[in-house]
Order: C-alpha cells, then sequence, then structure tokens
DNA sequence: GAGTGGTCTAGACCACGAT
DNA sequence: TCGTGGTCTAGACCACTCG
C-alpha cells in the first residue's frame, strides 16, 4: 500500500547503530505532506482524505499521521475544522490580514487596505536586494510601487521586488491588492512565513509628496522578506507607513 | 487518590444534555498546572513531578498530562527536556532577549542592553496608564524612567508604570536590569505575554537630550503593556527607541 | 446516520541524560 | 542502569457537520 519509503520503519533488533540524529516518523510523514503541498497535488482550498485514509496509504497508524498534520496546522499551512476535515490553508484576506499584516488603526480594527499601482518595472536587482532575496548580482528583478489607503486616507507607500525568475510574466498583467493569492493561483507559490524589521525614518521629499505628509515627517519603515514553502525568499516588500491613524501591532508570546 | 474535581469525570448513558460548550479534560488538568504556577507552589526553575506521577496523582492517563504540559510548553511557562524533565520557565536573559526584546543591533547580534535609572517615582495614574494597566482613576503607581544602551551607546529611553498595589514597596529598592526576574522572585509575578503598538515619531526636547540626538530624529516609540500568568496587566512600558543603528525584529508565521 | 476530526486511554518501546 | 520525556500504536468513544 504504502509507496514512500520511511527510514527505519521499524528500528529492530538487528538495527546498525544510528549514526546521527534521529528523525521521528510523524516528520517523515509531515515532509511526504509538505511535498505534496509544494508540488500542488493538494492545492489551496482543497481538502485532504482522512486521517484514517492518510494512515493506511502511508503505512503508519493514524495517531502518527495527526501529529504530522496537526504541526502543519500550527504552521497555518493547514486548516482543521472537526467534523468537515482538514484542508490546504488559503490567503484570503482574513489570514492575511491576521497573519502578514500588522498596521491596526488606532480604532482597533483591521482593515484591509486599498492599493493603487504606481508603476511596474523590471531591471538588474540593486544590492539590497540580491542580498535580501538571495540572487546573484546580474539578476533580473520586478519592481511594483503601490500606494495604500485606509479609509481613502494614503498610508502607505510600498516597492516591492520579486524575482523574475520566480514570477514571469507578472509585470505585463495587473496587480491585485491580494498579491500572495495570485502567486499561489498562478505561479504556485505559497508564502509560508516572512520576517520584518522596522526602523523610524523622515519622509524624503518623493514619499512626502507620495503621502501627502510634510517632508520629514517621521514614519514606520518596514522591511518584510517573505518565505516560500521550501524556505526560499521570494519576494521583498519595503513599506513606508504613517503612523498618525494606525500603528504596528506585535504579540510577544 | 485525585483532589480535584474534575468536570464529566466520564460522560455517560445518565448525563443530561451539556448546556454549553465543552471543555477538555487535558484543559482542566492544564488549568490545575496553571494555578500551580500562579500560587507559586512550582517555583520558577523548580522541576515538576514526573508525568506518570502527575497523572496518578489526578487521576487521568499519562497522555492526557502530556498534552496539558505540551501546551504549556508551547505557551513558554514550562521547559521540557528530555531524559532530564519538566521545569517551570525562568526569565533568564536569555529568554528575554528572545521572548521580549524586539531591537536588535543591525549587525544581527542580539545583546542585552544595560541601563541607567534616572527616576522613580509614585503618583497617580494619569490616563493613559490607567487605561492600559486597567485600574480606576484614582490608583497609584510606580514610575521608573531609564536609558539604555547597546555598547555604550545610549538608544532607549523607557518609562514603565507599575501598579503598587501589585509591586509593594519596589519604588524603595534598587532597579536591577532584569526586571521581570525581580517580579517573579519578590512579588511572585510572572509575566506570560505582551502586546507591543509601534509608532514612529519625532524626539521632543527632552528625549532629544537624554538619547544624545537631534530634536526632531524620527524614533520609534514602543507601547508595550505585559499581562501575569493570571491575564491582567500589570506592566505598561514606554519606549523611545533610536534606529540608526538598530531594528526591530518581528517574524511573522 | 455517516463521516470527520478531537479526546482519552493503555501499553510498548526509543532517545537522552545522569549516575 | 535507571528515570525522564518522546514516539508510536490500537482502539474506544465524543463532538461537530452535513445530507
Amino acid at each position: 500500500m504504502s509507496v514512500h519509503k520511511l527510514e527505519n520503519p521499524r528500528r529492530n533488533v538487528a538495527d546498525t547503530a544510528e549514526p546521527l540524529g534521529f528523525r521521528p516518523l510523524y516528520r517523515q510523514v509531515k515532509a511526504i505532506f509538505v511535498r505534496r503541498l509544494v508540488d500542488g497535488v493538494w492545492a489551496p482550498g482543497e481538502s485532504l482524505p482522512s486521517e484514517g485514509q492518510l494512515a493506511t496509504e502511508i503505512g503508519v497508524s493514524q495517531g502518527t499521521v495527526r501529529k504530522a498534520l496537526d504541526e502543519l496546522a500550527a504552521e497555518n499551512l493547514l486548516v482543521r475544522r472537526q467534523g468537515r476535515g482538514t484542508f490546504v490553508a488559503e490567503h484570503d484576506e482574513r489570514r492575511i490580514l491576521f497573519q502578514f499584516f500588522k498596521l491596526v488603526h488606532d480604532d482597533g480594527e483591521r482593515r484591509f487596505p486599498d492599493s493603487t499601482v504606481l508603476g511596474v518595472e523590471t531591471g538588474k536587482a540593486d544590492e539590497s536586494e540580491y542580498v535580501a532575496l538571495d540572487l546573484d548580482g546580474e539578476a533580473d528583478v520586478i519592481r511594483i510601487r503601490r500606494l495604500r489607503s485606509l479609509d481613502a486616507v494614503p498610508i502607505i507607500l510600498e516597492t516591492l521586488t520579486l524575482p523574475q525568475r520566480v514570477f514571469p510574466g507578472l509585470e505585463a498583467g495587473p496587480i491585485p491588492n491580494n498579491l500572495y493569492s495570485l502567486f499561489a493561483a498562478r505561479y504556485g507559490v505559497t508564502i509560508a512565513n516572512a520576517r520584518e524589521r522596522l526602523k523610524a525614518v523622515a519622509l524624503d521629499a518623493d514619499e512626502a509628496s507620495q503621502l501627502a505628509a510634510p517632508v520629514g515627517t517621521a514614519a514606520l519603515r518596514i522591511d518584510r522578506i517573505a518565505f516560500s514553502l521550501d524556505g526560499s525568499p521570494v519576494e521583498r516588500r519595503l513599506s513606508i507607513c504613517l503612523t498618525k491613524e494606525a500603528h504596528y501591532l506585535s504579540d510577544l508570546r
């Protein structure tokens, strides 16, 4: 039944000494599942086979499958719903809002900002870009510049840098507000997590005119690198944010 | 053996309809453990009885105890070490550095900043303080103002506000660099988590002189509220941070 | 009622750390 | 060698969702 080679499917008397490290069975099972997500065998929104089916298919107990699925759910890659099944997570607005959008209006409400694209261009990566995206110096990138507004008030000036190799042709089409959903649907690239570095800066002349604020106004500069399922950086996003009526919310747990 | 009243120790035929909600056994067990942490029955650094001992004591299976302990470990309240045992988490420098201190030098190294206390005072909470700490308007608070430096460079101007009721006499003694450790040791108050709100601001004259930077320099303003084990806010910490050589690091998962 | 994930149990064995 | 937490299994039953 099982078509997967699992290390040490049963550690028995005849085992030679383990060379180094030990990989529990449920992590090997998890790796199989991650591979299916990366390969698109299981696509966003789809429901997975039941725990029991997966267990017999792979040849382990249901408890082992459960532990693998639980870890993937904890990483927001799967969504489990009692009585319904297990589903591949989607980058719908709600998920983005809670997982990837930390700028919240001071009134406490989370809202999804509108976007106006200011420009799209392609070119060679500059140093900060190829370092961030782990590219070589001659790599081509796509740059998208857009202005984002909450309640029609411009609040974020955003510059995205994407490796052209990963997203060929993206520069030609329309740029949707929800990019991560497009990455998944059109390129099979799932954004799994991101790292943001924040600094306070003063607006320069260009930023000031775009954001309709005085030159020199203090603003939040967010330098985000987003990673795909396989751990490689696939997006760099530099945001300049006004924080007069909004703040960056960070939960420390 | 068990001295704890567990709801529905066994759901059986005679059960009347459940009124509302359902509380799994392992969460009830977890609540017992949290209570022991709050009451100081299990103090920071101490080792807990083994899973088996706890299971027989409470009268549930080892697997149920395990699930409760696993959740507490995931919340950084316990530390589990294979082969050694389960321990109550301490607020040592390393934990603080990773869990509660997000300002990182641009070179990527995490270092614990030095502190110089500028002043300690007591008084009535102002509005922002009693709102943050969920106090009534007449409550007394302790305020600590200090300057924190990385590599001898002043980088954070910090104002702490603490409810005097929770930390009586704290204003009289010396203020250590690691306050959370003091909270635990002297007042039995464990900081479990915190919420930070960030904005970009321009330095005023006072802040500028303390931080040895020009008036109007863009700086990061971090408004932290820290919560104790029982979920009540016990510290408000307002930090003004220079981000010329450091940044706030936020991982989105 | 059928099917799904969620809980709970009991028991065997493994990896790790200290003795 | 022993005690600890970690893994894995098998099976029973519960809570939730949907047809």
